[in-house]
DNA sequence: CAGACGGCCAGTTTACATCA
DNA sequence: TTGATGTAAACTGGCCGTCT
């Protein structure tokens, strides 16, 4: 025997004994069980009483468990089973309509973004022919002595407005191949 | 307080049904 | 007929609350 094998029957002699009787009692149980039984499946009858059950109370009280049990002529444990499982087919079914949910969510939320980026660039335009048309204008009267401190707006780069990288990146949407971003947010493995 | 017990849960295995 | 695949039934081990 190898000093960790050594080691690890150490390690497992010392541990506490919980639920060892338990699982004692579980094997001889299934060793009884499968002398005789074999996999069923239940039929549609007995799915059909124990949904009706689940969608009156998803938990069992021991005196339901046994009503059910002798109602369909099924073991109570293989009614307790059932109800577990089904438990868990509710809960997977509901966090999977909760993905749903949110990444439609999150879908509206980019194309929202997108549009207003867009509109901020196209406002941008309108703010810089402003000035221009002002310059102009000023040009006509006083001769193009215009105060250095004019414009604020057109001397910052057009994308340094929201400080950020990937902000900036965001205002080239337009440019962008917008299916391609969308897909890349709401379906990040490709599913 | 310790230990037995039952119920629940998450994760896994197994048996069966279906389809290419 | 057969292998791949999906799914339901059953199992496992851990945790918790209750009872004795």
């Amino acid at each position: 025997m190898s000093e960790a094998s050594l080691l690890a029957s150490q390690l497992w002699s010392q541990m506490p004994r919980v639920g060892d009787t338990r699982t004692r009692r579980r094997r001889l149980r299934r060793r009884k069980v499968k002398g005789d039984a074999k996999k069923r499946r239940l039929s549609d009858e007995q799915v059909r009483f124990l949904e009706m059950s689940f969608r009156d109370e998803r938990k069992l009280a021991s005196g339901r468990k046994a009503h059910i049990a002798a109602e369909l002529g099924l073991d109570g444990k293989q009614v307790a089973v059932w109800f577990q499982n089904r438990r868990a087919r509710h809960k997977n079914k509901q966090l999977e309509e909760a993905y749903l949910k949110l990444k439609l969510e999150h879908e509206g939320v980019v194309v929202e973004k997108c549009h207003l980026e867009n509109e901020v660039l196209r406002l941008k335009e309108k703010l810089l022919e402003a000035e221009e048309e002002i310059r102009k204008l000023s040009w006509s009267v006083n001769g193009g002595n215009l105060g250095s401190s004019f414009s604020a707006v057109s001397q910052q780069p057009i994308h340094g407005e929201f400080g950020t990288e990937a902000e900036a990146e965001l205002a080239y949407l337009d440019e962008y191949d917008f299916y391609n971003y969308t897909m890349e947010w709401t379906n990040p493995y490709g599913i």
